[in-house]
Formats: C-alpha cells, sequence, structure tokens
RNA sequence: GUGGACGUAGCUCAAUGGUAGAGUCCCGGAUUGUGAUUCCGGUUGUUGUGGGUUCGAAUCCCAUCGUCCACCCCA
C-alpha cells in the first residue's frame, strides 16, 4: 500500500483535519495582528522567473546554488522556480504595479515556499510562512515596529523562550568594503579551511562567521569586526534602533557574527530564536534590504523586512493553545416523513447561527447516536416520524447533564442559545 | 549533498531464524426510538519494496524507497 500508491513528494506532508485547526487558528490570529499594525495582504505567484530569485538573493549563497526548484517550462524554454522565499515576488509585483508610487507600503503575505534542502526536525521542503515588508521607509522606526510588533504576536500566541538576536551590517558601501577586508584576513588561513569553507571565502566571506565549525572559532574570534568600522550613518541607525526598543521594553543581544543568508540585506538584521526547537531553532527573522527594489529595476527606495514559519510557530504553540470547533448539533432523523422534516430543521438551526452536521446513510437511532457522540457536537437534536408529526423536535445534551426535552423548533432554538451555542 | 537510527493491522506497539499477536479504532448485539462507560461477538496484514543466505526470514545480508534526528543551511 505504501509503494505502490504514489507518495507525496519527499519533506512535503499533508495537513490533516487532526492539525488544521491549530494552523486555522494561528492564521486568524496572525491576521488580527497584522491589521492592527495596518498591513495589508498582497498574493503574488508562488511560481516565478527563476533570474528573479538569483538577483535577489544572490548568485553565491546556498538558496540559490543547491535549493530551489528550478525547472525549464517545457512549452517555451524558460527556466522558471518556486519561490524559495517571499521577498523578491513582492518587490517584483510592487514595483510591477508601482504601488511605491502612492507612498510607503506596508504589506504581507503568507504561503508555501520551497527549498530543497534534506528535511529534519523543523525543516521541510515545502513549509509555510507569513512575510512582512515595509517598503519606502528609512528610518530605524520602520526596523523597530517590526521587532515590537514579533513580540507582541509572542505574547497573544503564548508563546515564551523566544529571544532576540540583532546585528547592523552597515550601508550597502560598508558591507562591501568589510567583505574585501574579511576575505582578506580569511584568506591566509586557506589550508586550516575545508574545501566548502575555503570556497566561501572567496565568493561569500561573510558567510564564514556565523558557521558553528568549532575549529573555525578561533579565525572567527580573530576576525575584524564590521561594527568597529561602521560608518556614522549607520551607527546611528542601529543605536537609534536600539534605544527604541529598550524604551518597548524587549530585551535583545548584539550578535556581530549574525548574518543572514540572503545578499540583499543592510543594516539590521535580526532573527529571533527558540530555545525548544532543537537545531532548527529560528522563528522568525529579517532585516533591512535599501539596495533590492533599485536592484531589481525600481526607483531606489528603502525597504525592510521579515518572515516567520509557521511550522516552527506551530510546534511552539502549548498544547491546548487552541482547541478544534466542532458542530454544536449532530442531527439524528430516521423515517421517510422524518428525513424531509430534518432537513428543513437543520437550515432553520443554521440560519440562528448554529452549526448543525445532518446525519447521513441512515442506520439506527443507535448508531446516528454513536455518530452524534463521536462528533464532539455538544447536543444531538432527534426527529423520528413522532416529532415530524407533531413538527417538532427532541433535543438532547451529550456533554453536559440534563434531560431530552421534545419541543416545537422555535423553542429548540432558543434553548441552544440559552445554551451559549 | 554527508552521517546515524528506524519501517509489522487505520493508529500505538509486541513477536530467540520455526503457524504474525495485543491494545485501540471500526462494525454488530445485550426487549423492537437514543451516545461516550460495561459485557458478548466479528473484520483487519503481500511484516515498505526487490533480491540473496537458509529446510525455513518480520528477524541475517545487499540494494532501493520512505520516515526521523544531526551535519550543512535556514523560516
Amino acid at each position: 500500500m505504501k509503494d505502490k500508491n504514489i507518495q507525496p513528494i519527499r519533506g512535503m506532508s499533508d495537513v490533516l483535519p487532526g492539525q488544521t485547526y491549530l494552523w486555522e487558528y494561528l492564521e486568524d490570529t496572525v491576521r488580527a495582528w497584522l491589521q492592527s499594525y495596518g498591513y495589508l495582504n498582497i498574493r503574488t505567484p508562488i511560481l516565478e522567473k527563476t533570474d528573479l530569485f538569483v538577483r535577489s538573493i544572490g548568485e553565491t549563497t546556498d538558496i540559490v546554488e543547491k535549493e530551489m526548484y528550478t525547472f525549464t517550462d517545457r512549452l517555451n524554454g524558460e527556466s522558471l522556480t518556486l519561490r524559495p522565499e517571499g521577498t523578491a515576488s513582492c518587490v517584483r509585483a510592487v514595483l510591477q504595479h508601482n504601488l511605491l508610487y502612492s507612498g510607503p507600503q506596508r504589506l504581507y503575505y503568507t504561503g508555501p515556499m520551497f527549498r530543497h534542502e534534506r528535511p529534519q526536525q523543523g525543516r521541510f521542503r515545502q513549509f509555510h510562512q507569513v512575510g512582512v515588508e515595509a517598503l519606502g521607509y528609512p528610518g530605524p522606526d520602520i526596523d523597530a515596529e517590526h521587532i515590537i510588533m514579533c513580540e507582541r504576536l509572542w505574547n497573544k500566541l503564548g508563546l515564551t523562550g523566544i529571544k532576540l538576536r540583532m546585528n547592523t551590517l552597515g550601508s550597502v558601501d560598508c558591507r562591501a568594503r568589510y567583505r574585501e577586508r574579511l576575505k582578506k584576513y580569511l584568506t591566509p588561513f586557506g589550508n586550516k579551511l575545508g574545501d566548502s569553507v575555503r570556497n566561501r571565502v572567496e565568493r561569500n566571506p561573510l558567510r564564514v562567521l556565523d558557521s558553528k565549525d568549532p575549529a573555525l572559532q578561533p579565525i572567527i574570534d580573530g576576525a575584524p569586526r564590521l561594527l568597529d568600522d561602521i560608518d556614522e550613518a549607520s551607527r546611528k541607525h542601529f543605536e537609534e534602533l536600539q534605544a527604541t526598543l529598550r524604551r518597548a521594553g524587549i530585551a535583545f543581544e548584539i550578535n556581530p557574527r549574525l548574518v543572514r543568508g540572503l545578499d540583499y540585506y543592510n543594516l539590521t538584521v535580526f532573527e529571533w530564536m527558540s530555545d525548544k526547537l532543537g537545531a532548527q531553532n529560528t522563528v522568525c527573522a529579517g532585516g533591512r534590504y535599501d539596495s533590492l527594489v533599485e536592484q531589481l529595476g525600481g526607483k531606489p527606495a528603502p525597504a525592510c523586512g521579515y518572515a516567520m514559519g509557521i511550522e516552527r510557530l506551530l510546534a511552539l504553540l502549548q498544547e491546548g493553545a487552541a482547541v478544534a470547533q466542532p458542530a454544536d448539533v449532530y442531527l439524528v432523523h430516521q423515517g421517510e416523513a422524518a428525513d424531509k422534516f430534518a432537513l428543513q430543521v437543520a437550515e432553520k438551526l443554521r440560519d440562528s447561527g448554529i452549526r448543525v452536521i445532518v446525519h447521513c446513510g441512515g442506520g439506527s437511532f443507535k448508531s446516528q447516536m454513536k455518530r452524534a457522540d463521536s462528533s464532539g457536537a455538544r447536543f444531538a437534536v432527534i426527529i423520528g416520524d413522532d416529532e415530524a408529526q407533531a413538527q417538532q423536535a427532541s433535543l438532547k445534551p451529550l456533554r453536559e447533564s440534563g434531560e431530552q426535552i421534545r419541543t416545537g423548533i422555535t423553542e429548540i432554538v432558543d434553548m441552544l442559545r440559552k445554551h451559549h451555542v
């Protein structure tokens, strides 16, 4: 059964009803939270021209070098890629439709992303992100807004143990200068570094800084620090951000080695990490990308944003953070007249906002009652021929004590209302 | 991409190289129109797949697919 049937693709999983209520809870909470900060939803295609990601994320990043689902469109030979992240598409769409013409934009998106990595805890080939982007805002005030709003979300969701780490990469020029300096420093260590690391020194030296390889630690510790040689404007930006966060009572740690995996970042970068997730412990990360808009062909515009991993947030939700919402009423019916009447009753109950499952498929009262019970509904409404004859129904509580009562339909609606259904 | 652990009923798991089992779930019944508890009865498998060793393989070997965890990397 497992081999003969078609299996899902490795690292891509079905989310079943036993889990989806948690997803829906999270999605609802997140949407309300985003709206409370005035962010507007944007939806872009999942598939884009490969070049969009290569140009925005960076040719020498792991994502572009080995993790993208890229294929050729058979019909016209174009190279297409399933989006590995959302920022590039979002910026592309903003440029396409000149959204910045009418001023800065606060946007968000949610949906699946795709990276061809080996799956493990907290890492999937299809995973889901909520992304938040603010375009056209230059100052550290928006950086601070992003971080403060994250903290609010963790509180709303009841998540604990999530810590903030920040760094600044300086301006684009500053970052480029530092890159060369770092390269100069690292190159002499060539032999000590493995091939892969040496390659990285050549192509993307900043990535060496956040390596976990213990052998590299002494070398990394001795490396020049970007923070020590940052231009005045960048320093001021970072300091203002810190001051705002302190006023908001948000704890953070500055980690000079924090470098993000995507090339487009500059100035502020940050990362929220959990202590409960195993090796993949980043639940949310982002920063500023002031050059990306121009890089993708737009008029220069500052921007910053971040993304969080839905699966990782779900893994942190406390047991019982949300409960599945069963129907209020399971409607049991038997007999020709009862079957017809039951449908009318069900619609009437729904008119009053009551959630009703109508039993389908016939069967004895006993078997129908079993279904009623296992559906989780709080009440059974029972209609046999006797009730149908009298245009009545019987209401039986399934989760609490109380007698079964036979009465008219409007009375049943009233009684259900009294029970806060 | 590299490494380690693991694949037995829908689910959770047993079974020294000797007939593949339990719990749960599901279905039916316990005075004919009433659930979850209790009691009785019943169904459930190409032991992931393909080879090999053996008189005999769920068990040992090889390959393959998949899952999990870690490396790497990241949300």
